[in-house]
DNA sequence: TTGCGTGCAAAGGTTTTGCATGGCA
DNA sequence: TGCCATGCAAAACCTTTGCACGCAA
Protein backbone atom coordinates (compact mmCIF):
# COMPACT_ATOMS: atom_id res chain seq x y z
CA UNK A 1 0.00 0.00 0.00
CA UNK A 2 1.24 3.04 -1.29
CA UNK A 3 0.87 6.01 1.64
CA UNK A 4 -0.79 8.15 -1.10
CA UNK A 5 -3.48 8.35 -3.01
CA UNK A 6 -5.43 5.46 -1.77
CA UNK A 7 -8.48 7.03 -0.61
CA UNK A 8 -11.49 7.21 -2.74
CA UNK A 9 -12.45 10.76 -1.83
CA UNK A 10 -14.68 13.14 -3.47
CA UNK A 11 -12.39 15.26 -5.44
CA UNK A 12 -9.97 12.25 -6.83
CA UNK A 13 -13.29 10.22 -7.92
CA UNK A 14 -14.82 13.67 -9.84
CA UNK A 15 -11.27 14.73 -10.62
CA UNK A 16 -11.22 11.26 -12.44
CA UNK A 17 -14.91 10.94 -13.89
CA UNK A 18 -13.91 14.89 -15.54
CA UNK A 19 -10.65 13.62 -16.86
CA UNK A 20 -12.88 10.48 -18.59
CA UNK A 21 -15.31 12.94 -19.70
CA UNK A 22 -12.74 14.85 -21.87
CA UNK A 23 -10.77 11.72 -22.55
CA UNK A 24 -7.69 12.43 -25.01
CA UNK A 25 -8.22 16.06 -24.39
CA UNK A 26 -5.29 17.85 -22.86
CA UNK A 27 -6.39 19.95 -19.79
CA UNK A 28 -4.71 22.01 -17.58
CA UNK A 29 -4.92 22.04 -13.93
CA UNK A 30 -5.90 25.65 -13.96
CA UNK A 31 -9.01 24.81 -16.63
CA UNK A 32 -9.41 21.74 -14.51
CA UNK A 33 -10.23 24.07 -11.66
CA UNK A 34 -12.20 26.48 -12.97
CA UNK A 35 -14.06 23.83 -14.25
CA UNK A 36 -15.50 22.92 -10.65
CA UNK A 37 -15.76 27.03 -9.66
CA UNK A 38 -18.25 27.32 -12.29
CA UNK A 39 -20.37 24.26 -11.16
CA UNK A 40 -20.23 25.96 -7.72
CA UNK A 41 -18.11 23.28 -6.16
CA UNK A 42 -15.33 24.46 -3.51
CA UNK A 43 -12.10 23.32 -4.25
CA UNK A 44 -9.01 24.78 -4.08
CA UNK A 45 -6.27 24.89 -6.54
CA UNK A 46 -3.66 22.58 -3.87
CA UNK A 47 -6.16 19.86 -4.27
CA UNK A 48 -6.54 19.64 -8.08
CA UNK A 49 -2.77 19.71 -8.13
CA UNK A 50 -2.44 16.86 -5.67
CA UNK A 51 -4.79 14.70 -6.83
CA UNK A 52 -3.43 15.25 -10.61
CA UNK A 53 0.05 14.01 -9.24
CA UNK A 54 -1.54 10.95 -7.62
CA UNK A 55 -3.39 10.10 -10.84
CA UNK A 56 -0.28 10.43 -12.89
CA UNK A 57 1.73 8.52 -10.18
CA UNK A 58 -0.73 5.72 -10.41
CA UNK A 59 -0.70 5.81 -14.06
CA UNK A 60 -4.02 6.82 -14.31
CA UNK A 61 -3.06 9.86 -16.23
CA UNK A 62 -0.61 11.12 -18.69
CA UNK A 63 1.03 14.74 -18.08
CA UNK A 64 3.07 16.35 -20.53
CA UNK A 65 5.18 19.44 -19.73
CA UNK A 66 4.96 22.11 -21.80
CA UNK A 67 7.53 24.38 -21.21
CA UNK A 68 7.52 27.60 -18.63
CA UNK A 69 4.86 30.32 -19.25
CA UNK A 70 2.41 27.00 -20.32
CA UNK A 71 0.55 25.07 -17.80
CA UNK A 72 1.03 21.59 -18.21
CA UNK A 73 -1.32 19.36 -19.71
CA UNK A 74 -3.24 16.51 -17.89
CA UNK A 75 -4.80 13.54 -19.99
CA UNK A 76 -6.53 10.71 -19.39
CA UNK A 77 -6.71 8.20 -22.05
CA UNK A 78 -7.81 4.49 -22.60
CA UNK A 79 -4.01 3.65 -22.98
CA UNK A 80 -2.84 5.37 -19.99
CA UNK A 81 -3.45 1.81 -18.33
CA UNK A 82 -1.97 0.02 -21.20
CA UNK A 83 0.72 2.47 -22.02
CA UNK A 84 1.88 2.33 -17.93
CA UNK A 85 2.23 -1.42 -18.60
CA UNK A 86 3.32 -1.93 -22.06
CA UNK A 87 5.57 1.36 -22.19
CA UNK A 88 4.48 2.92 -24.84
CA UNK A 89 5.55 6.04 -26.74
CA UNK A 90 3.71 9.10 -26.72
CA UNK A 91 4.26 11.76 -29.92
CA UNK A 92 2.84 15.10 -29.66
CA UNK A 93 2.52 17.44 -32.37
CA UNK A 94 3.15 20.91 -31.28
CA UNK A 95 0.94 22.49 -33.97
CA UNK A 96 -2.68 21.13 -33.38
CA UNK A 97 -1.68 19.35 -29.85
CA UNK A 98 -2.52 16.24 -30.65
CA UNK A 99 -1.14 12.56 -29.28
CA UNK A 100 -0.20 10.01 -30.67
CA UNK A 101 0.26 6.56 -29.15
CA UNK A 102 2.92 4.60 -30.30
CA UNK A 103 2.68 0.73 -30.11
CA UNK A 104 6.21 -0.11 -32.26
CA UNK A 105 8.53 -2.55 -31.36
CA UNK A 106 11.42 -0.47 -33.26
CA UNK A 107 10.85 2.56 -30.80
CA UNK A 108 11.25 -0.26 -27.78
CA UNK A 109 14.65 -0.63 -28.90
CA UNK A 110 15.56 3.08 -28.20
CA UNK A 111 14.91 1.83 -24.43
CA UNK A 112 17.77 -0.85 -24.65
CA UNK A 113 19.71 1.54 -26.31
CA UNK A 114 19.58 4.57 -24.03
CA UNK A 115 20.43 1.50 -20.89
CA UNK A 116 23.51 -0.89 -22.56
CA UNK A 117 25.01 2.29 -24.64
CA UNK A 118 24.52 5.11 -22.14
CA UNK A 119 23.44 3.20 -18.50
CA UNK A 120 20.71 5.46 -18.30
CA UNK A 121 17.08 4.41 -18.00
CA UNK A 122 14.74 6.01 -20.03
CA UNK A 123 11.26 6.39 -18.24
CA UNK A 124 8.63 6.22 -20.96
CA UNK A 125 6.00 7.47 -19.10
CA UNK A 126 7.26 10.57 -18.96
CA UNK A 127 9.23 11.54 -22.36
CA UNK A 128 7.52 12.93 -24.74
CA UNK A 129 8.55 12.97 -28.29
CA UNK A 130 7.99 16.52 -29.94
CA UNK A 131 7.44 17.47 -32.97
CA UNK A 132 5.28 18.27 -35.94
CA UNK A 133 2.50 15.66 -37.14
CA UNK A 134 1.49 13.96 -40.92
CA UNK A 135 -1.52 16.56 -41.05
CA UNK A 136 -0.03 19.72 -39.91
CA UNK A 137 2.44 19.31 -42.16
CA UNK A 138 0.46 18.74 -44.79
CA UNK A 139 -1.21 21.97 -44.51
CA UNK A 140 2.27 23.53 -44.52
CA UNK A 141 1.59 24.61 -40.53
CA UNK A 142 5.16 22.58 -39.52
CA UNK B 1 17.90 44.24 -40.45
CA UNK B 2 16.29 43.56 -37.46
CA UNK B 3 15.11 45.88 -34.57
CA UNK B 4 16.48 43.94 -31.92
CA UNK B 5 20.07 42.70 -30.52
CA UNK B 6 22.40 44.58 -33.55
CA UNK B 7 24.44 46.49 -30.71
CA UNK B 8 27.26 44.58 -29.97
CA UNK B 9 27.13 45.77 -26.15
CA UNK B 10 29.36 44.66 -23.68
CA UNK B 11 26.93 42.54 -22.14
CA UNK B 12 26.06 40.75 -25.45
CA UNK B 13 29.63 40.38 -26.13
CA UNK B 14 30.64 38.84 -22.50
CA UNK B 15 27.55 36.67 -22.62
CA UNK B 16 28.97 35.29 -25.87
CA UNK B 17 32.56 35.19 -24.83
CA UNK B 18 30.98 33.35 -21.83
CA UNK B 19 28.77 30.69 -23.62
CA UNK B 20 31.43 29.77 -25.62
CA UNK B 21 34.08 28.88 -22.68
CA UNK B 22 31.06 26.84 -22.07
CA UNK B 23 30.53 25.29 -25.44
CA UNK B 24 28.03 21.84 -25.55
CA UNK B 25 27.32 22.78 -22.17
CA UNK B 26 23.84 23.75 -20.63
CA UNK B 27 23.78 26.43 -18.80
CA UNK B 28 20.37 28.32 -17.30
CA UNK B 29 20.26 32.00 -16.72
CA UNK B 30 20.30 31.65 -13.52
CA UNK B 31 24.08 29.88 -13.57
CA UNK B 32 25.30 32.63 -16.10
CA UNK B 33 23.87 35.67 -14.44
CA UNK B 34 25.74 34.21 -10.81
CA UNK B 35 29.14 33.87 -12.78
CA UNK B 36 29.01 37.66 -13.77
CA UNK B 37 27.86 38.09 -10.22
CA UNK B 38 30.69 36.18 -8.29
CA UNK B 39 32.96 37.95 -10.88
CA UNK B 40 32.09 40.94 -9.45
CA UNK B 41 30.33 42.55 -12.10
CA UNK B 42 26.95 44.08 -12.09
CA UNK B 43 24.64 42.65 -13.94
CA UNK B 44 20.76 42.26 -14.07
CA UNK B 45 18.33 39.22 -14.62
CA UNK B 46 16.72 40.91 -16.75
CA UNK B 47 20.07 41.79 -19.33
CA UNK B 48 20.93 37.74 -19.26
CA UNK B 49 17.49 37.01 -20.03
CA UNK B 50 17.04 39.34 -22.99
CA UNK B 51 20.78 38.97 -24.08
CA UNK B 52 20.37 35.13 -24.55
CA UNK B 53 16.79 35.72 -26.32
CA UNK B 54 18.70 37.72 -28.52
CA UNK B 55 21.10 35.01 -29.37
CA UNK B 56 18.67 32.18 -29.82
CA UNK B 57 16.87 34.63 -31.88
CA UNK B 58 19.60 34.72 -34.17
CA UNK B 59 20.91 31.60 -34.04
CA UNK B 60 23.95 31.69 -32.00
CA UNK B 61 22.25 29.94 -28.96
CA UNK B 62 20.38 27.06 -28.59
CA UNK B 63 17.90 26.90 -26.25
CA UNK B 64 16.03 24.01 -24.44
CA UNK B 65 12.95 24.36 -22.28
CA UNK B 66 12.73 21.68 -19.81
CA UNK B 67 9.32 22.01 -18.26
CA UNK B 68 8.18 23.34 -15.37
CA UNK B 69 10.13 23.65 -12.26
CA UNK B 70 13.67 23.79 -14.24
CA UNK B 71 15.01 26.43 -15.46
CA UNK B 72 15.50 26.55 -19.56
CA UNK B 73 18.76 25.58 -20.86
CA UNK B 74 21.18 27.28 -23.05
CA UNK B 75 23.90 26.43 -25.30
CA UNK B 76 26.67 27.16 -27.89
CA UNK B 77 27.57 24.68 -30.01
CA UNK B 78 30.22 24.94 -32.63
CA UNK B 79 28.71 22.08 -34.19
CA UNK B 80 24.70 24.11 -33.49
CA UNK B 81 24.78 23.27 -37.49
CA UNK B 82 24.77 19.84 -36.81
CA UNK B 83 22.06 20.69 -34.29
CA UNK B 84 19.71 22.47 -36.45
CA UNK B 85 19.92 19.86 -38.51
CA UNK B 86 18.05 17.61 -35.65
CA UNK B 87 21.10 15.58 -35.12
CA UNK B 88 21.39 15.25 -31.59
CA UNK B 89 19.13 14.43 -28.38
CA UNK B 90 18.90 14.82 -24.96
CA UNK B 91 18.56 12.93 -22.04
CA UNK B 92 17.48 14.73 -18.43
CA UNK B 93 18.17 12.65 -15.26
CA UNK B 94 14.77 12.80 -13.25
CA UNK B 95 16.56 12.32 -9.76
CA UNK B 96 19.58 14.25 -10.19
CA UNK B 97 18.42 17.20 -13.28
CA UNK B 98 21.22 16.21 -15.38
CA UNK B 99 21.43 16.97 -18.59
CA UNK B 100 23.04 14.63 -21.04
CA UNK B 101 24.01 15.72 -24.43
CA UNK B 102 23.98 12.93 -26.85
CA UNK B 103 25.35 12.92 -30.52
CA UNK B 104 24.54 9.33 -31.40
CA UNK B 105 23.76 7.26 -34.58
CA UNK B 106 21.69 4.86 -33.63
CA UNK B 107 19.84 7.58 -31.67
CA UNK B 108 19.59 9.57 -35.25
CA UNK B 109 17.31 6.40 -36.33
CA UNK B 110 14.29 6.98 -34.33
CA UNK B 111 14.32 10.19 -35.96
CA UNK B 112 14.31 8.71 -39.47
CA UNK B 113 11.92 5.74 -38.39
CA UNK B 114 9.54 8.26 -36.94
CA UNK B 115 9.62 10.16 -40.39
CA UNK B 116 9.31 7.39 -42.64
CA UNK B 117 7.17 4.50 -40.62
CA UNK B 118 5.14 7.43 -38.79
CA UNK B 119 5.13 10.87 -40.94
CA UNK B 120 6.02 12.56 -37.69
CA UNK B 121 8.65 15.10 -37.51
CA UNK B 122 10.60 15.15 -34.84
CA UNK B 123 11.52 18.31 -33.12
CA UNK B 124 14.94 17.90 -30.85
CA UNK B 125 14.89 20.85 -29.10
CA UNK B 126 11.49 20.46 -27.45
CA UNK B 127 12.12 16.76 -27.06
CA UNK B 128 13.80 15.35 -24.08
CA UNK B 129 14.26 12.06 -22.96
CA UNK B 130 13.47 11.52 -19.09
CA UNK B 131 15.29 8.58 -17.47
CA UNK B 132 17.60 8.10 -14.44
CA UNK B 133 21.33 8.52 -15.02
CA UNK B 134 23.81 6.05 -13.93
CA UNK B 135 25.52 7.34 -11.40
CA UNK B 136 22.29 8.01 -9.56
CA UNK B 137 21.12 4.23 -10.29
CA UNK B 138 24.05 3.45 -9.08
CA UNK B 139 23.09 5.17 -5.90
CA UNK B 140 20.07 3.31 -5.79
CA UNK B 141 18.06 6.16 -6.29
CA UNK B 142 16.98 5.33 -9.37
C1' DT C 1 20.09 62.65 -31.75
C1' DT C 2 17.63 58.27 -32.03
C1' DG C 3 16.34 54.32 -30.13
C1' DC C 4 17.92 50.07 -28.32
C1' DG C 5 20.37 48.31 -23.98
C1' DT C 6 20.49 48.20 -19.02
C1' DG C 7 19.19 47.76 -14.08
C1' DC C 8 16.01 47.91 -10.52
C1' DA C 9 11.75 46.86 -8.78
C1' DA C 10 7.54 44.90 -9.33
C1' DA C 11 4.39 42.05 -11.62
C1' DG C 12 3.06 37.73 -13.94
C1' DG C 13 1.85 32.97 -13.93
C1' DT C 14 2.43 28.22 -12.41
C1' DT C 15 3.24 25.13 -8.82
C1' DT C 16 4.49 23.98 -4.00
C1' DT C 17 4.39 24.26 1.06
C1' DG C 18 2.71 25.22 5.99
C1' DC C 19 -0.83 24.62 8.88
C1' DA C 20 -5.19 23.74 10.90
C1' DT C 21 -9.35 21.37 9.85
C1' DG C 22 -12.10 17.73 7.70
C1' DG C 23 -12.99 13.05 6.22
C1' DC C 24 -11.95 8.09 4.93
C1' DA C 25 -11.02 3.53 6.63
C1' DT D 1 -8.41 6.42 16.18
C1' DG D 2 -4.78 7.20 12.83
C1' DC D 3 -3.61 9.21 8.93
C1' DC D 4 -4.35 11.07 4.66
C1' DA D 5 -7.11 14.80 2.11
C1' DT D 6 -8.53 19.48 1.83
C1' DG D 7 -8.53 24.63 1.69
C1' DC D 8 -6.64 28.85 2.47
C1' DA D 9 -2.88 31.77 2.39
C1' DA D 10 1.64 32.47 1.48
C1' DA D 11 5.87 31.16 -0.45
C1' DA D 12 8.83 29.55 -4.09
C1' DC D 13 10.31 29.80 -8.77
C1' DC D 14 11.22 31.25 -13.30
C1' DT D 15 10.44 34.81 -16.36
C1' DT D 16 8.58 39.16 -18.15
C1' DT D 17 7.33 44.07 -17.94
C1' DG D 18 7.43 49.16 -16.69
C1' DC D 19 10.21 52.85 -16.30
C1' DA D 20 14.05 55.95 -16.15
C1' DC D 21 18.65 56.31 -17.36
C1' DG D 22 22.80 54.89 -20.14
C1' DC D 23 25.09 53.99 -24.25
C1' DA D 24 25.99 52.56 -29.29
C1' DA D 25 25.75 54.24 -33.88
Amino acid sequence: MSAKGNYNTKWREEIMEYMKQNEDKHLTASSIYTHFKAEGFKIGMTTVYRQLDNLVSEGLLNKYDLGQGNSACYEFSSHSEECHKNECFHCKCEICGKLIHLHCNELMTIREHLLTGHAFVLNPFRTVLYGVCSECREKGLG
